[in-house]
DNA sequence: TTACACGCCGTACTATAGTACGGAGTCAAG
DNA sequence: CTTGACTCCGTACTATAGTACGGCGTGTAA
């Protein structure tokens, strides 16, 4: 197999391959004395596609030299390469973590931002740039610990909204009222002008639920509750 | 605060919020007209303090400034700042999607992994050379082809395997023969002793999987077939 | 047999994301 | 008022992961 066919067979340019040689991933093979060209293992096909894999997942070259190392080592143990994928994985779930952060934090931003009115402060930097993420709070030991899991009387209050122009502002206040802590159900009707909140009312305030409506360009008039 | 205090409470080298300012991630606070050096306000710590997270969990520069953008310029059409917000969540969503994959990968060859032994059975060089998914097979134009969705006559074989001693063995060569191509339903158990393989006979052999088993550091005996 | 596509090889270039360095200016403590 | 730490600024260098280019040699097919 010539070096291009090798390269379409791995599905990578031949001067990555050339490349990956220079770097000492994958060995050369000799010309033929007879003078000719070089002629490429499916072996070595294989190599590269476990590079470009093993890149996809994460990995560095330089890792990636470490773990084809370890391949070769006849002495090594595989605890080592299944060391290394949970050292990765634990990385790849630090970084899922944080994007979701980032992903609420962009919700929360397209919600405050409603198309109209003041876009106030911007919350992508609040989103990531969480030093303080109050989560962290120190682990109280359980035999100590009094708080049962309590049962939650949730509580629906409904607002008539004035303000709306269309669906997406209704889209704007549901997602809005959705990341309100405590919140666990929201209802908002255009045709209506109406939204419904529920909550537990241990967590959440109704007059955050309007300030932020407020805030958004709306305005939220509390209805009288039935019951 | 100086600029090695900003940078230290960023926790970077001064160097890199220079390279920040020249890039326009952060603008260089003024320098004092009456001579002096520049001060940093603790938002710029901040700036930098995102910009470093939405690295790590794999934004470019390029990116971070976009989204920075969005938080800048409050009086920017909103709506202009929604839809891009929206494309940022976009990509966040694709991000977090293209990592989660990743963590599967992962948690594959993890899981398959034995954790300890010779690297011949080590499962995760195996699952990353693998001719990945075959999916990408040219799709032929369905009126010219002459091959008719043939159908395969699937073949099973029966293994006894000597040389597990837990149940990570059987995953292991479950894993294994998994990766064969034409292998379309594996069942290895470690109490009888037995691997079945459900294989197309056009694609895979069983010689070869009697040589990955054997690759592997156990024994595989064919069991004559029960038609 | 001759064209031309490919192979070989070295060097150079790209982008991203910093780091380092050298010289001049500035501040503050001893 | 000197010294040392720090700032400022531009330029240059580093690593990673390739990609491109130019000149030459070679293999194959018309």
């Amino acid at each position: 197999m010539t070096i291009s066919r090798a390269a379409q067979a791995a599905g990578v340019g031949v001067e990555t391959i050339r490349f990956y040689e220079r770097r000492g991933l994958i060995k050369q093979p000799l010309k033929p004395r007879n003078g000719g060209f070089r002629s490429y293992h499916s072996d070595a096909v294989a190599r590269i596609r476990f590079i470009r894999q093993a890149q996809e997942i994460g990995f560095s070259l330089r890792e990636i030299e470490e773990l084809l190392a370890l391949e070769a080592d006849p002495k090594a143990d595989c605890g080592e390469v299944r060391g290394q994928a949970q050292l990765k994985r634990d990385e790849v779930r630090r970084k899922i973590i944080q994007l979701k952060r980032m992903e609420r934090a962009l919700d929360r931003l397209i919600a405050t931002c409603p198309g109209s009115g003041a876009l106030g402060a911007c919350t992508i930097l609040d989103g990531l740039a969480a030093p303080r993420t109050a989560k962290t709070r120190p682990i109280t030991n359980g035999a100590h610990t009094k708080r049962a899991k309590k049962v939650h009387a949730m509580k629906t209050v409904t607002f008539t909204i004035e303000g709306m122009h269309c669906e997406a502002c209704a889209s704007t206040i549901r997602a809005l009222l959705q990341t309100e802590p405590g919140v666990t159900g929201v209802d908002v009707s255009f045709a209506r002008k109406k939204a419904r909140v529920l909550f537990d009312p241990e967590i959440a305030r109704e007059a955050a639920f309007r300030d932020k409506i407020a805030k958004a360009g709306y305005r939220a008039l509390a209805e009288p509750q039935p019951k």
